[in-house]
DNA sequence: TTGAAAGCGCTAACAT
DNA sequence: ATGTTAGCGCTTTCAA
């Protein structure tokens, strides 16, 4: 069916060695005629190597596999975006898989890439104890984390400057008069990130007096986030216009829609701002202060950090920054 | 490093057929007893086939390969969770590549992943032309397409109702009164989805004598996207206020941006509607009027018509639409 | 400059 | 119920 290297090998009249050593580009000492009759055999044949063949024997998949929390989320598509950007420069492919928010399924699919013989693994963790992933370790697999922390740190880790940037917003929030900061999160004990935005918040409202509440709610998307937590939080507060800060655009997304619903506006009865600005956040009602984590340049770092340890020169285990960036809009 | 089957063999006393039989799930006649010493061996090994080896023989990666056009359209997005809930199911991986729309780059990635030896592969295609994937076709790689139509169709096509969706559509537009149409778009003739939604457009206009313009640009993203077309248009046509359908989410999301610096509103300026409902047009101005694709669903239904081909029994070479639904709001 | 041969880790007849 | 053996398509010494 596909043609082999033997294939190439008997009509270019050479040995399955040379067909070889032309594949790789080792053409130093190979004669003119020899190289350009192979070539010829070979787009005469439409040969494509088998990389699994080759995989065998040199030890390199050309795989890169990367394993995000949860496939359908835009941060995910933008990081792979910028992961690619980098991959596809060096002639390899990348092998995505989600965890679908769940350890155990992250588990499973590190195990069928380490399978695949990935040439390395960029990892948004499910799980803060970086021990969990001592069998990729064990297994010799180059990794890069990304926009979580795990620890102790075994691997360099590519993250916005999550603490920073809430910490800004929260001085814009209080600047803007809120006497009232409501934090909108999924629970925060279980995702660095979360937690470092939540305290970049907790922490400037102590400084500046400014009660900050926690509202935590487990539904992830849009449709499964109980937002009716701001509403008993309003009730319970007559009179009351607070800043709600959400910790990612899918809980900004739910918070817009359950405003919408209540014919609450911003900024009129509630300020509003959050984590992940994927544009729309322009459009949305008066346009929404919103926080950019550029997802793909944290992705075209975490590849290029993972490249340096493919090729043996792994950085040392630190956390690199990506400084988010704020959107000032008309939300608050 | 890894440990392989040979060390399982050896520490567990049997032979690499045995270890292999049990990888494999064929316990019918294997002794409860080595079956579980093998399981105790490679449970403490920690060990993982090399799915490259048993490819080799077996013919099998477990790999599906997917081509998109853009790799950062959130369409891709949804598609690939959709092809992932499936392969997920058959314990496969997949294998993302972007074709960054262009027709070279596309071809340079298909054959990265026949060398990957993809089991199978699902294709948004840059050409229509469906020759132009002949060499897939004789690797013996079963391809399903997904979202355009390459002819003549050589393979299952599964993409959503754009005609009928678009009419549905344009009706409701007239029906709303407006007297003037102008299709925003990319180029019409490259696509054949594009195409499709014009069409719609153009012939319900013809049926009720509506003039429907098309005014093409090149830039595909928000930014590059030569709004001011539509601007040209407004000013060479005074007093008018028409409607404007966009093809795609990118281009009804620069559409937005330009009427917001602009200061145009709607419906009060203009109407306006569009393909690709990714959940914000119902944040923006007053809800816009948009279609929703299910692209998830479009790659669910994709995977498993690829498996049904991977598995030898490939469904003919037909178009399978996915009815598109209309989400109607107040932009209109 | 080129070839021969061994072997990467696994699977699948064919034996036993 | 288990073992032996011969590859799968490449890469890579080592020779020539």
């Amino acid at each position: 069916m596909r043609p082999t290297i033997d294939d190439v090998a008997k009509t270019a009249n050479v040995s399955k060695a040379t067909v070889s050593r032309y594949l790789n580009g080792h053409f130093e000492r190979m004669s003119a005629a020899t190289r350009d009759r192979i070539a010829a055999v070979v787009a005469q044949l439409g040969f494509v190597p088998n990389r699994q063949a080759s995989a065998l024997k040199s030890r390199r998949t050309h795989l890169i596999g990367v394993v995000v929390a949860d496939l359908a989320n835009i941060y995910s598509t933008l990081l792979i975006t910028g992961i690619n950007d980098v991959t596809k420069e060096a002639g390899d492919q990348i092998l995505v898989a989600g965890a679908g928010n769940d350890l155990a399924e992250e588990k499973r699919v590190l195990h069928l890439l380490i399978g695949q013989g990935v040439d390395g693994i960029i990892l948004q963790p499910m799980s803060q104890d970086s021990h969990q992933y001592d069998f990729v370790r064990l297994a010799g697999i180059p990794m890069v984390i990304v926009d979580r922390d795990s620890l102790p740190r075994r691997h360099v880790t590519v993250a916005s400057s999550d603490y920073s940037a809430s910490r800004t917003l929260a001085e814009t929030v209080i600047r803007a008069g809120y006497k009232d900061i409501i934090v909108f999160a999924n629970p925060v004990q279980l995702v660095s990130s979360r937690m470092l935005r939540y305290r970049g918040f907790a922490d400037v409202g102590q400084d500046h007096h400014i009660p900050v509440t926690l509202l935590e709610t487990h539904g992830d998307s849009a449709a499964e986030a109980d937002v009716s937590m701001i509403g008993a939080w309003l009730t319970a507060h007559p009179g009351h216009r607070p800043a709600v800060f959400t910790t990612n655009g899918r809980l900004l997304m739910a918070a817009l829609f359950w405003m919408q619903d209540q014919g609450l506006q911003t900024p009129r009865d509630l300020g509003i701002c959050g984590y992940d600005d994927w544009d729309w956040a322009r459009l949305a009602g008066p346009g929404i202060t919103s926080v950019n984590q550029h997802p793909q340049q944290i992705g075209q770092k975490a590849a290029e950090f993972l490249y340096q340890a493919v090729n043996g020169t792994p950085a040392p285990a630190t956390r690199i920054e990506i400084p988010a960036t704020l959107d000032l809009r008309h939300s608050l």
